[in-house]
DNA sequence: CTGATTGCAAATTCTTTGCACCATC
DNA sequence: GATGGTGCAAAGAATTTGCAATCAG
């Protein structure tokens, strides 16, 4: 498993499963099997998304690509549709956090849930195969069909935690 | 513990805590503390807010407010700085669902967490040492110290899963 | 009285939509 | 060459904000 365990159900890394298409691939499968189109927008917003395995929403993904005038500029409207294509064909995840909506990679990437630094608002991962136990049994409780659920604990990182540390300390000399 | 319980820590139902002061009288204190006044419009929203134990966005409450030209007419812009007031209070806790804003009563609960039918949009409690017992490992191994947490299942409650067996029923006779 | 609060309307922010033109199948 | 896709600008939905009038302490 990964380096640091507990018990031996919670993981501090969330590793990339072993996948026989690639995400591309796998998009362009599901826009086959409806009729959809391959353009060289939705190819090149696909390879932009999956370029690294991190958190974004809407405008962090627009302001990292081409502008209006320059070269694979893409509006931002095909940038909405394309982000829910995704969604909708199981590449991209997405959730609401301080109001806007996050995306986080699905396809390629076991469940996971995560931790949300107040202060530097980082994302972090976690996977926790007890937490799915009791998602489980409270869904039963209720005669409760999952579909999905979705954990964030928020509070401060450890990094975060240092450099106030710190701070403290100057502040003192 | 509840009528129905799971190993010892996991209870379908929330109830209400003991609580020395109301709502009112809790939103009063805030207020007084911070030198903020007690005007008629706060006085009306905490009543109608706290008048039944439920979760409801903006929208909703505004919906059963008073209308414009209406005796207690408040308006929108009123209702927004009230709730935030609220959920500074400590009050109300809020959270994103869809897209919206959806608060729920804090004070005078125990923490919870959410059950949320995707068909009927309901939104049920249920409380769980185990999964607080998981937030604090997780954090832990992370180093990250934990300000609060959400989680929210995902699914096909009960009732829903009922009717819409019942539908297939008839659709098969 | 003085500063907090309110209502109103305008402004924001994020996202979706209508439509004419364009491109894939 | 049909149909779906794109860019654009305008429309929406949900909140927030500026401001003058009003009100609580």
């Amino acid at each position: 498993m990964s380096d640091e365990t507990l018990g031996d159900s919670v993981t501090t890394k969330v590793e990339p499963l072993q996948v026989s298409l690639s995400p591309q691939e796998r998009f362009s499968e599901y826009l086959q099997s409806r009729g959809l189109r391959q353009t060289n927008q939705r190819k090149f917003l696909i390879d932009q998304v999956f370029s690294q395995h991190d958190h974004f929403d809407a405008e962090e993904l627009i302001e990292r690509l081409p502008r209006r005038g320059e070269q694979n500029y893409v509006s931002t409207a095909t940038v909405y549709r394309t982000l829910r294509e995704c969604v909708d064909a199981g590449l991209l995840n997405c959730f609401q956090l301080d109001g806007r909506t996050v995306y986080d990679h699905d396809y390629g990437y076991p469940q996971h849930d995560h931790l949300y630094c107040t202060r530097c608002r980082k994302l972090l991962e976690f996977q926790s195969d007890e937490l799915i136990a009791i998602r489980d049994s409270v869904a039963a409780l209720h005669g409760f069909r999952v579909e999905s659920h979705r954990m964030i604990i928020q509070g401060i990182c450890r990094e975060c935690s240092r450099s106030r540390r710190k701070k403290r300390k100057q502040d003192l000399v």
